[in-house]
DNA sequence: GATGCTTACGCGATTCGTAAAGATC
DNA sequence: GATCTTTACGAATCGCGTAAGCATC
């Protein structure tokens, strides 16, 4: 169970091809083979069909477990790497879309930082495995309850603001005029799956699929009736179309969580500090 | 960063001897060495003090990393070796001492089962690295919310019920005599931290630490004024010494859930469906 | 017959153990 | 001086590439 060997058995996978693997990891396919070969021994069974080139139930059972055993063990290494690396002067933020907030833009200093604006679950991969010093997610929780992160590894989370939620009505719309919505008012509604962007509450019930992370091209799905979409209160009201309706129930707020590996240092240290200041937990 | 010197790396720090980990490693002091390092080559960074031998900063931060990967490099060996295994007969199933109640006692067939009690924060690994074929958990949670697992392995988790929970206090306790109590009353009490039997809610303020699995005796602790304890109302109420008085708020369950590594099978698939039957979730 | 995976074989690199040297208490 | 880690070196092994073999389309 070397890593080099579970690193070329996911790349044979995703490519269905022994000589694409090879090709893209800068190996001869016969070592791809071997490579191959030394897994299905180890683990006395055959991880793939060859001809064509596709995973067995044990294959997809191994590709399960190596997709985030390959991330935490990219994670370790630049986590020690950065600690021994000298502090950097410029700080990269990673930041969800709806993290992006008057909190944020307020705590930025004027200069020496970069923000990279990913999709909410590549931002705890994007800290973890070190482009970044710190990040910014956001996502649906009940008062003061943390957000159910994916552990890629062992990250501090610290608290950084909670918001009221609501949803994106377009004008018209028979509940346009409420003061506050209910969730379960909403069961039969078409909901807008956006992975790109948070909040995947319904993606059961979606019946379309945005993805990308630009908040104004959502907004303006969900103005114009392709469905509905749940939003911080502040950014469904300053969509500019649509109409934002509060939720009421079930008690739910938009919370922005910061993660930093271990604790932070330097520069990154003092935006951080910026970031939860005066925060609710 | 190959496994085996990481394996090694943990070895050292905990024996804090290079002579120490080569002898339960089955090396010699000269490999071991040599893996120490290899890894601080490769990290760049010194990552133990010899004499004494003592993690560094950066060795504290692999550390911290290296349990939970070489526990999914386990967990991801064992599951796909127990895949390409026969089914065997017998099922291994491992429980926390709350998951004991009446439903899976009801679900165990007459013969061929084996149970296996242990602290709730170890059932995980005990499933995903293959000592048990189905694992109960349980702990607190909101009414139909998951319980917060540690994700060591991408294990299957069900639902399999939820009970009303109650604290159990001395008796002559002044709220002794209550119908019900909120927690927020007790926040001041002393509590006891059990985290072989679950439920640690309020570990911070623990003034006593029972270290077991034993709930009878947990029970007789509290009765006897140690601190309090909050259990499934069930089980305080049967305790059979001091008083059991149910939680009215916060609104929290007693929730326990099935573990199994991918979808159950043979015999293994009858339990679980007995253990999930009319389950809530 | 073309494509693509497997197997045979040789070379270079890796890794371990033995043994000697060095460091620290 | 005793204990423990490091370094030097040789032997076995491992891992990759070349090249030939084999199966499938």
């Amino acid at each position: 169970m070397d890593p080099h060997l579970l690193r070329t058995f996911v790349a044979v996978a995703r490519l269905a091809s022994f000589s694409g693997a090879a090709r893209e990891l800068g190996y001869t396919q016969s070592a791809v083979s071997q490579h191959i070969a030394a897994l299905e021994g180890d683990l006395r069974a055959e991880l793939l069909t060859r001809r064509p080139v596709a995973p067995t139930a044990a294959g997809v059972r191994l590709l399960e477990h190596a997709g985030p055993l390959l991330l935490r063990l990219d994670a370790a290494r630049a986590d020690v790497l950065r600690l021994a690396a000298a502090p950097p002067g410029r700080v990269t933020l990673a930041a969800s879309p709806l993290a992006v907030g008057p909190r944020l833009l307020a705590a930025l200093p004027a200069t020496g930082v970069t923000l990279r604006v990913l999709p909410p679950a590549e931002v705890p991969a994007a800290v973890a495995t070190g482009g970044c010093d710190l990040g910014l997610v956001d996502g649906p929780a009940a008062p003061s309850d943390p957000l159910r992160l994916p552990d890629v590894a062992p990250l501090t989370v610290t608290g950084a603001g909670e918001e009221e939620l609501a949803v994106l009505l377009p004008e018209g719309h028979p509940f346009a005029g409420r003061a506050a919505v209910r969730l379960d008012d909403l069961a039969d509604a078409r909901w807008i799956d956006a992975p790109g962007i948070g909040l995947p509450l319904t993606a059961a019930r979606a019946s379309v699929r945005y993805e990308g992370t630009d908040l104004l091209a959502l907004c303006a799905l969900a103005a114009a009736g392709h469905g509905l979409v749940l939003l911080p209160r502040r950014v469904a009201e300053a969509a500019g179309a649509g109409v934002a309706v509060p939720l009421s129930a079930p008690r739910l707020v938009h919370r922005t969580e910061l993660l930093s590996p271990g604790a932070p240092t330097g520069a990154a240290a003092a935006l951080a500090a910026r970031l939860t200041a005066g925060s609710p937990v």
